[in-house]
DNA sequence: TGAAATGTTGGGGCG
DNA sequence: ACGCCCCAACATTTC
């Protein structure tokens, strides 16, 4: 440790943007010529201004390791302390001398807020405090509609969006960080604590490789290989169609720009109509994770409030048993309960199945869409509030842009379309495994042969439907219907 | 980024 | 040969 004070070191607060590339805050500290003292800060939970689960810390837990590991390769470290982040940034900059601190800009409202505080803080403080764009592909403060509010529909968002010019070309990583002559004290990852049952529980690592190569790889693995097919094969759970890059892209370790030029750059490269079409269909995905961080933004209220007023006062059913079904992954529908048990097991869950599972609570269950938003942030390695929220309000109805009303999704009809073999359904529900195809989305319906040399026994093996699809329908639609705004008058 | 109900069309069985 | 009915296949509308 310093105790000497050197105005030239700058430090990077790294929170999620576990990255050395594309990296702005660390690029701005680095132009500075000086030292560089990469920072991370544990927050108490009390102090957590978003309490992440058990997958969520598992993940962050990897992903620290190999961010530690390529600072190291580069001659620099990482240095680890507990929060609270404001008092940790003012004793780091004591110690080390620093005249700057860096870090990049993050859009939860409580966050933003914090930042605006702990910035102004540093300032009086005399040093240089600066936060920088990385997270998003454009300032989502900046991007307004004609009539200067926010977008609530999201096809005019991003034509507005793509209309703007390009995100700058990312930035390549330091092949070398210039450390202090000291370097500070850091508690490492001890400040995680042991890592508990519940974290060595979640299977991420048969899946996952967290950390900015992971990321790299999965990227570029994806583009290699999965464009053409990605408009086909992304509503496909049973087949590898997606990217996988969402527990990434939540933690940093790559950033949308960089996977834009990568996409664009590979449409390139092959120039078949698939491809591009491919490209189009994927980046729309990162599309929406602008516009559900704009929403966030503009309406920060929505993660625990509809953005629709007349949602108030929608009376949500109260049913314990039903929500720990639906959890639990339980419901005696397979897709649904295949989804739920894939996230318990691996702290993720493919998009279409999230669909799925949420209409189910929503719709089937009645249950309040915070219910499932809260579970999902809970179990998702890639839990993000921006995403989480948006995509919730969107399944309820109740957002910007949402799933009108009597869109419910039919659980058998969305299995069969999209796990047509129930290969998913067979993976994470294994006491269904020697059902034939035919009756694998609706086993109640099976004959009794078929239960029976498929070992299944409804009520025993496998749970009965909580809730009979066709009259949970009509009773939502009852539902719904009844907080319907006025029409207007022709 | 739905599903169900209802409407329409056209082929084929059959008296 | 013809009209009638059935129903699958597809389109439209309704929730």
């Amino acid at each position: 440790m310093t105790s000497s004070r050197d105005r030239k070191v700058a430090i990077v607060w790294f929170r999620r943007d576990l990255r050395l590339a594309d990296n702005q805050a660390l690029r701005m500290a680095l132009i500075r010529g000086g030292p560089v003292v990469p920072f991370f800060v544990l927050e108490p939970d009390e102090e957590a201004t978003a309490t992440p689960g058990v997958p969520s810390r598992a993940w962050i837990r990897r992903s620290l390791r190999s961010l530690e590991e390529s600072l190291r390769g580069r001659g620099s470290r990482l240095v680890i302390r507990l929060g609270p982040a404001g008092k940790a940034l003012s004793d780091l900059a004591n110690e080390t001398g620093a005249g700057a601190i860096f870090w990049n800009r993050l859009y939860e409202p409580p966050v933003a807020i914090r930042d605006a505080e702990r910035l102004s803080a540093l300032r009086s403080e005399g040093l240089e405090a600066v936060s920088c764009d990385g997270t998003l592909l454009h300032d989502p403060t900046t991007i307004r509609t004609s009539q200067g509010g926010p977008f609530r529909v999201f096809t005019p968002f991003w034509r507005h969006c793509l209309s703007l010019s390009g995100p700058e070309p990312p930035i390549r990583a330091p092949s070398r960080i210039p450390g202090p002559s000291g370097w500070p004290e850091s508690s490492g990852s001890a400040v995680l604590g042991p890592e508990s049952e519940a974290e060595r529980a979640v299977d991420i690592d048969s899946t996952w490789k967290p950390g900015e190569a992971g990321a790299a790889k999965r990227l570029a693995h994806f583009l290699e290989s999965g464009l053409p097919g990605y408009p086909a094969n992304r509503d496909r759970p049973d087949l590898q169609g997606t990217s996988r890059l969402s527990p990434h892209l939540h933690f940093g370790e790559i950033s949308p720009r960089q996977v834009w030029h990568a996409a664009l750059a590979r449409a390139a490269v092959d120039p078949t109509p698939g491809a591009a079409r491919g490209a189009e269909a994927f980046l729309r995905q990162i599309g929406w994770r602008e516009f559900a961080h704009h929403l966030l933004v503009h309406f920060p209220g929505t993660p625990d409030a509809p953005l629709r007023p007349e949602f108030r006062d929608f009376r949500w059913r109260k049913d314990r048993d039903a929500l720990s079904a639906w959890s639990q992954g339980r419901t005696g529908y397979p897709i649904v309960d295949a989804g739920m048990r894939e996230l318990q097991r691996t702290g993720w869950m493919h998009n279409r199945v999230r669909m799925v599972v949420a209409s189910f609570l929503v719709k089937d269950l009645l249950l309040p869409w915070q219910e499932g938003s809260r579970w999902f942030l809970e179990t998702l390695t890639d839990a993000d509030l921006a995403n989480n929220t948006f995509g919730w309000q969107w399944t309820a109805g109740c957002g910007a842009d949402a799933a009108p009303f009597f869109r419910i999704f039919n659980p058998v009809i969305q299995g069969r379309k999209f796990d047509p073999e129930g290969t998913y359904v067979r993976r994470w529900v294994p006491e269904l495994e020697r059902l034939p195809s035919r009756w694998i989305h609706r086993p109640w319906d099976a004959p009794a042969e078929a239960l029976r040399t498929a070992g299944v026994r409804i009520g025993k093996t496998y749970p009965a439907p909580i809730v009979d699809h066709a009259s949970a329908r009509t009773r939502a639609l009852a539902a719904f219907t009844a907080l319907k705004p006025p029409r207007p008058k022709p």
